[in-house]
DNA sequence: CATTGAAGG
DNA sequence: CCTTAAATG
């Protein structure tokens, strides 16, 4: 029997600035929340921007990673009641480590990649930067690779900014051409698959519908024209501790909703 | 004995964007008003990105004159309940017309010139815009002296970015330096009374704490911590018909507040 | 402390 | 449609 404080909760949310998120109630959500841990993409804030109970909240140890070659850009920030064993935010390529889009966070035995993988578009609306996004994801795979192989617990989650099947968004026909959905775009994620991670939420439920990103255009949100490209990726390792995934609609603050996983404690080594 | 229907009622609003101005009430106050002529500043908006209510609202007549060298910046409108007879919005300079701040209207024989007379601060909050501030009140004044000098009732209103002497701002001790109080600024507002023209607010008034605009930073709003820099002035031959000159410290939608004349009717002929 | 456009999403 | 920064006031 498993009782919640054998439990380990761990979000996954794009907040799409963490400025204005937290005048929209993100410190309540926080605080309400049964998170053990929080990973943020698109904080688009140097820490020194944020309020101090935003950066440092009563109860929380925090990390934040920020473009350092654009301001108001990318970024991402991790939350956890315990402190982590170790922060690291270097993929090796300055041209990824520039764009404040990767933590990498040991607790206990456990690693938690927390991700903000690039827009496949770029300044024009075009595709132009969906080279650089694929190579994104080649790279962080096969960085996290060998922990998966050694059998390590290992979580990848965050914005993958790609819908993976027809099932991950409300209108794939009109969506075959658009970044976030291209055929190029779907098999780069589809490799994780292939690799032995598995996309968490799929795990337990297999029906449509489930959305974690509306456009904030046309009331897309109320009618659930969404997509799911927030994803918890689990190793096996992770795996045998996997308890729930769950996407989280109904909180509101950002154009994405929270997505989560639940883990035995045991995790943690 | 004069009755309302005799007077004419112009006013002078820097409304600090259009746009902005329109969704704290303009219309309202518009249409609620004694107005049969009013000017505006820094309407910041070409005519199409208005919508058609502010643009051409029932009842009025509009012309709006946009800066062309740089969008949402400057420009200048006016409304009237009567057809003006002519509105020009040449000074003869192009270094001046393609700002969007002046427009010359004829209403019968009353001439009205609406005029945004520039900032003294440059772009790095130096004084470099100064020279250009100066030689525009120097051409401007120029230009509607000869009329001035023929006897004709002409208005030069709006927002003149200058308080003129110590009673015209909260803080006169400490913005001796500041761009608005500067001595060759204030010299060269002194300059237009020189040339014959009447300070119409004055006229009427010699209290301290009259203001026009009060920056948006601390409450200096509330506090009446402001500056006198939108005005009225008028010919000689318009003084002839000035029944009032108010400031209209109530009305909300802007960093400014509207200023206003009463004329008598028999100034348009 | 506001407004605006631009880039980015 | 929304966020952010930069220019401007």
């Amino acid at each position: 029997m498993t009782d919640s404080a054998d439990l380990l909760k761990i979000y996954a949310w794009n907040v799409n600035g963490l400025r204005a998120c937290a005048r929209k109630g993100y410190l309540d959500w926080l605080h309400g929340s049964d998170a053990d841990v929080v990973g943020l993409q698109e904080v688009r804030a140097l820490e020194e921007q944020l309020t101090k109970k935003v950066s440092q909240p009563e109860g929380w140890q925090t990390h934040f990673f920020p473009a350092e070659f654009k301001k108001g850009y990318s970024g991402v920030g991790l939350y956890s009641r315990k402190a982590f064993d170790e922060v690291s935010t270097t993929m090796g390529e300055e041209r990824f480590d520039r764009e404040g889009r990767t933590q990498i966070a040991k607790l206990g035995k456990l690693t938690i990649a927390n991700v903000y993988f690039p827009n496949g578009s770029g300044t024009n609306r075009d595709l132009s930067r969906i080279p650089y996004k694929l190579d994104f994801y080649d790279r962080l795979r096969e960085m996290l690779q060998p922990a998966l192989e050694r059998g390590e617990p290992v979580l990848v989650m965050g914005d993958f900014n790609t819908a993976h099947q027809d099932i991950d968004l409300a209108n794939p026909t009109t969506n075959r051409e658009t970044s976030g959905f291209r055929p190029e775009e779907r098999a780069s994620f589809q490799q994780w698959l292939d690799a032995g991670w598995t996309d968490t939420f799929r795990h337990f439920c297999a029906e449509p519908e489930h959305y974690t990103w509306w456009t904030y255009r046309g009331n897309c949100r109320a009618r659930n024209v969404g997509w799911r490209i927030d994803y918890v990726l689990a190793s096996p390792g992770a795996m045998e501790f996997l308890m729930a995934a769950e996407i989280h609609p109904d909180v509101m603050g950002s154009d994405h909703c929270p997505v989560s996983v639940t883990l035995h404690r045991d995790v943690l080594g």
